[in-house]
DNA sequence: TTATTATGCATAAGAAAATTATGTATATTT
DNA sequence: AAATATACATAATTTTCTTATGCATAATAA
């Protein structure tokens, strides 16, 4: 997914938060965003997204639907209730994994 | 490691982060540390733990010493030079890994 | 005009880093 | 006497990724 390992574990996370702001997207769609924001930082690889998406749906928290445009398919992802719910938890435990994190290698580090 | 599958790949961060503020540490230690900083939220497994300080022992990024405290082992370890180096590395690599999650699911996130 | 790059999907093989399950041994607490 | 804490270690398995490969169409560059 990227040079550093830390991205492990974050991936689910990324998606479900993109897919959360923007209605419905697709892969590649994903995998420009992606690359777009975090300005050439963050290269989520297909191999490590597609199966991830699949996953999502198999797990119920995305729906999916196919469309046609310029002769190419494209398949897109929207989250379900389901998913909404898990985006909200998702990001809750990115809160908290970074303040962990904080605290951990900043034992000065504060909230406020 | 946790709960949260975000801890993925931030073992090695966490190991020489401790070890730059006590000197040196076992690895019992490191265990009891990590919990206590965390109040239970993060629990290394020694599953993790000693295949990771074998790593780095092997990298030559850890020194070991070896001593006997109430009739059991303790292996201690410090960081070398090289340690030290990659210390600063790896906390670059979380501030850099933090600031890019925050833009991501924040697109509002300023650092200022 | 042909080769490369971009768009768009997919999966398989392998590596890395963890969890879970054991194992050994001594010390302390219940 | 049994259970928990201290202290190390490794093997089997799982999770999650990278790398490699494959197919197909569209657009751009040589």
């Amino acid at each position: 997914m990227a040079n550093s390992k830390l991205y492990k574990g974050s991936l689910i996370t990324i998606i479900l938060k993109l897919l959360n702001e923007s209605d419905k997207m697709y892969g590649y769609e994903i995998t420009q965003k992606v690359k777009e924001i975090t300005k050439g930082e963050l290269k989520i690889t297909e191999g490590a997204l597609y199966p991830a998406l699949h996953k999502l749906e198999a797990d119920g928290l995305l729906d999916v639907e196919v469309k046609k445009v310029d002769n190419r398919l494209r398949k897109y992802y929207k989250l379900t209730e389901k998913g909404n719910t898990e985006t909200v938890n998702k990001l809750n435990e990115l809160q908290e994994y970074i303040k962990t994190m904080q605290i951990l290698v900043n034992p000065n580090f504060s909230l406020e």
